[in-house]
RNA sequence: GCCGGUGUGAUGGAAUUGGUAGACGUGCUUGACUCAAAAUCAAGUGCCGCAAGGCGUGCCGGUUCGAGUCCGGCCACCGGCACCA
């Protein structure tokens, strides 16, 4: 008979509905192991070949520890809320909550399709209120907490989603999800305060296994340095506080730079000569894009307040003052010290402007004619009066100390990371507890109200004046002050698509409970995620909002571990067949269903995981999908019937078996997946020479079940096994079986490969030489040489160092 | 500019961390089976050469008995950050 995929998987498939073997059991006395995936956005598209490929990653992960007697919690929920599905209602008419049911069955059908070993009684969806529940509860702990502020400030706004966007949602001035451009626009939003746990988020990557590229990124992405604040007067008695990571240069600053927004303006404008000029600075300055502010970068621009100057507080000297929009009001304290002869920056500005350049380290090229920026020990201080002499690695800790002494300054860190822009113009998203009281200001909820539930609207369509859709539902917005009981408005913004999944994994320990987000005894049984693999894309979103709320959950005694996720691995992309991106336009798009129903889903798994090195993008290749249905095809046919005998090893596939049985158990913790399924290739072909006994059969089988559960189990039942493959116990090796009783050698006569020779394995020197030299090859070259120098490596090589005989 | 990554046959990719480069898969060639094709099975397949042999892991150099692997200097490509003081 055939191998009969389609048979056999809706066989097996029908068994696990029934029997339920991959549920996770809370307070089991076995050792827990939780293995996470990045649950995906039910799209109207379905499931993408690029998801099973950590889905099938960690799915083998999670199989081969719950075989080796692991209480293992592998669960899967959907990401749901989010612009695809509300952008689809608001086309279709359709109530968003429908679209997303509708999504979720199919993603539903095909995750189950794949044959993953999920606990399907923990599903998780964010777009339920009995889950977002939660969500809102951690924003009003946040907002007890004084994390979660309202604030007017210049914010990211995407043009197209007409909604306001977090910096992580900006990518090179343009909308991450949609591609529009991003302009200011000055807004009321709420805002998270992840800025107060950024040094914590930096120094608790050192206590967790993240892959170095993840935990780089982050850091970069919170990019923290260090320097000093230091309190400039200007000749009107203001203080002008800037930040600098140079004070050794302070010395060499010749003038001031204020960004176009600093508050310090407003209050001169009075005064200045030149107000008008400033103003049009400022008005330029503020309607420019993210997008013109960087791609105008090359030419400084900016305008001298005239009228008021800077006094420099180590020497008392009188600076000019500028605007320019090269300083952000956003970064540090909107205002610097500007050292021309040390920053490239600065030196570029002076140039244009004409303004002094003062050498205040030693050891570069003529100032004048380039910044010298290097901080280690290579300079040394000039007209800096008592720093003179000290290197600059010296002179920090000098002059920061002598600033704090004087009062004038202080040593400071600062960091790129911004609060977090929180609210978006959007319906399909959690609403935001809060109400704005005339009387009170702004007044959470009662946590006894939650959830606050999501009105039914007549129109989802975002509106063009930047207020959400809920803002037109008078009779919902409007209502009482929980303080005060007076007439009140709620807010009418939504959160974030990232709310929901910053907490997800924690739901998934008690995904039922009604009383808290999770049980204490679940939190405490399943924390940490012991591994978490997903797409490098969230590492300064979800990754960085994920570790923040967790943070501040641990810090209110809600979870019991600093850090959400022990382990963080990365898979690369799934690209289409000519190495380029998987899109409609290309044409180029492999869909799953199709795979499976041609070749099977255990085919599927198989090829994601054979297709490379899983952390690097790979290309989708239809004929390479054929060679592995033809491995499964090739271990049908070895088992299709029942093998007789015991059930031990046989003599002649011994050693292969259990070499196979230590590579595939090591690779699969390594996520070296595609040299595992080598690894089995390799003895399925040595099972065609020397056929498998029973014993041999069963380990394949064994090693197999991870990577394609259904014929695994099917083999498995043909050869009649007692219970299941997949809950087997996973397969032991025995070392000392593994060695052979002869080992091919490399024999090396200077060097370069002449000859291979057969050796008794673990031979001493003396017996594997004399083998070598009665090698015809090697005794050819011996003749009229002289042996200089012997090499042997014990069951690897020899290598003769030879020259001619005196 | 700063940070991270990658570079190996026709091709996707292996290589026990300094020890026979190219495992495994695809493709290709040949043979068996077949009226034929597909499928399957078997053999071969880094390059040059009839052979002996020589050359081969982006490039140049170094260390070593021995380098894909270590060191120094480049080049190319990919990703992240970027007027962050």
């Amino acid at each position: 008979m055939k191998y009969d995929f389609a048979e056999i998987e809706k066989k097996w498939k029908a068994v696990w509905e029934r029997e339920r073997p991959f549920r996770a059991e809370t307070g089991s006395d076995k050792p827990k192991f939780y293995g996470l995936i990045e649950f995906p956005y039910p799209s109207g598209q379905g499931l993408h070949v690029g998801h099973p490929r950590p889905f099938t990653a960690m799915d083998i992960v999670t199989r081969k520890k719950r075989m080796e007697g692991y209480n293992v919690l592998f669960p899967i929920g959907f990401d749901a809320f989010g612009l695809p599905t509300e952008n689809y209602a608001i086309k279709n008419h359709v109530h968003p909550a429908q679209v997303t049911k509708q999504n979720i069955a199919n993603f539903t059908r095909q995750l189950k399709m794949l044959g993953y070993g999920f606990d399907w009684d923990r599903v998780v969806d964010t777009t339920d209120p009995e889950y977002y529940k939660w969500t809102q509860w951690i924003f009003l702990q946040l907002y007890k907490h004084g994390l979660a502020y309202k604030t007017t400030m210049p914010v990211n706004w995407c043009t197209s989603c007409k909604c306001v966007l977090a910096n992580e949602e900006v990518v090179e001035g343009v909308c991450e999800r949609c591609g529009a451009p991003v302009i200011r626009k000055e807004k009321s939003q709420w805002m998270l305060k992840i800025t107060e746990y950024a040094q914590r988020l930096i120094d608790d990557l050192d206590d967790v296994d993240f892959i170095e590229r993840v935990k780089t990124q982050q850091r970069n992405w919170i990019g923290r340095s260090t320097g000093a604040e230091v309190t400039f007067k200007a000749t009107t008695g203001d203080e002008i506080v800037v930040f600098t990571t140079r004070p050794d240069t302070l010395f060499g600053a010749t003038y001031m730079v204020l960004s176009p927004e600093h508050s310090l303006i407003k209050k001169w404008m009075p005064l200045l000569e030149n107000a008008e000029e400033v103003q049009a600075y400022q008005r330029v300055a503020a309607s420019k894009s993210d997008m013109e502010r960087t791609e105008l970068n090359k030419e400084k621009t900016g305008v001298k307040l005239s009228g008021v100057r800077g006094i420099n507080p180590v020497n008392g000297r009188e600076i000019p003052i500028f605007i320019s929009d090269y300083v952000l009001a956003t970064y540090g304290t909107g205002a610097i010290m500007a050292v021309p002869a040390h920053d490239d920056r600065d030196w570029e500005f002076a140039k244009k402007f004409g303004c002094e350049i003062i050498e205040v380290v030693s050891g570069g090229e003529d100032v004048q004619k380039a910044a010298f920026t290097a901080k280690d020990e290579t300079g040394i201080m000039v007209n800096s009066d008592f720093l003179n002499g000290l290197t600059v690695k010296d002179a920090i800790p000098v002059i920061t100390k002598w600033l704090e002494e004087k009062g004038i300054g202080k040593a400071k860190v600062n960091f790129k990371l911004r609060d977090w822009v929180f609210s978006r113009q959007r319906y399909w998203g959690e609403p935001i507890p809060m109400v704005w009281c005339d009387k009170c200001g702004w007044v959470p909820l009662p946590e006894s109200e939650l959830p606050l539930k999501l009105p039914e609207v007549d129109s989802y369509e975002p509106t063009d004046d930047g207020e959400s859709p809920l803002s037109k539902m008078t009779d919902w917005v409007n209502t009482t002050c929980p303080h005060c009981g007076g007439p009140a408005r709620r807010e009418t913004d939504t959160m974030p698509q990232w709310a929901g999944s910053s907490w997800y994994f924690l739901r998934y320990m008690d995904p039922h409970n009604p009383d808290a987000l999770a049980s204490k005894e679940a939190l405490e049984y399943w924390s940490p995620v012991d591994w978490y693999n997903g797409g490098m894309e969230h590492t300064t979103l979800h990754l960085l909002y994920s570790r923040f709320w967790h943070k501040f959950l641990y810090d209110i005694g809600v979870v019991p571990t600093k850090e959400p996720y022990a382990k963080r691995t990365s898979h690369g992309m799934i690209l289409g067949e000519g190495g380029e991106k998987m899109s409609k336009s290309r044409g180029n798009v492999v869909n799953p269903d199709d795979v499976v129903k041609n070749y099977g889903a255990d085919t599927l798994r198989l090829y994601i995981m054979f297709i490379g090195d899983f952390e690097q993008a790979a290309a989708w290749s239809d004929n390479a999908v054929k060679g592995c249905k033809r491995f499964l095809d090739r271990i049908w046919n070895l088992a299709e019937t029942r093998i007789g005998g015991p059930d031990t090893c046989s003599q002649a596939n011994e050693a292969a078996v259990q070499r196979t049985i230590k590579k595939v158990g090591e690779d699969i913790e390594a996520m070296k997946f595609n040299t595992a399924i080598a690894a089995m290739m390799g003895l399925v072909n040595a099972f065609y020479e020397n056929a498998p006994s029973r014993g041999d059969m069963k380990a394949l089988l064994q090693l197999l079940s991870p990577f394609a559960p259904h014929i695994a189990e099917e083999l498995w039942e043909r050869q009649g096994f007692a219970g299941y493959a997949s809950t087997s116990a996973w397969p032991k090796y025995d070392e000392s079986k593994m060695a052979e009783s002869e080992k091919e050698i490399a024999v090396q006569v200077n060097g370069k490969l002449r000859a291979t020779a057969t050796v008794p394995v673990d031979a001493d020197d003396e017996t594997v030489l004399e083998i070598v030299k009665s090698q015809e090859k090697i005794a050819k070259a011996l003749e009229g040489m002289e042996i200089v120098r012997t090499i042997v490596i014990k069951n690897k090589l020899v290598n003769l160092i030879l020259r001619p005989a005196k």
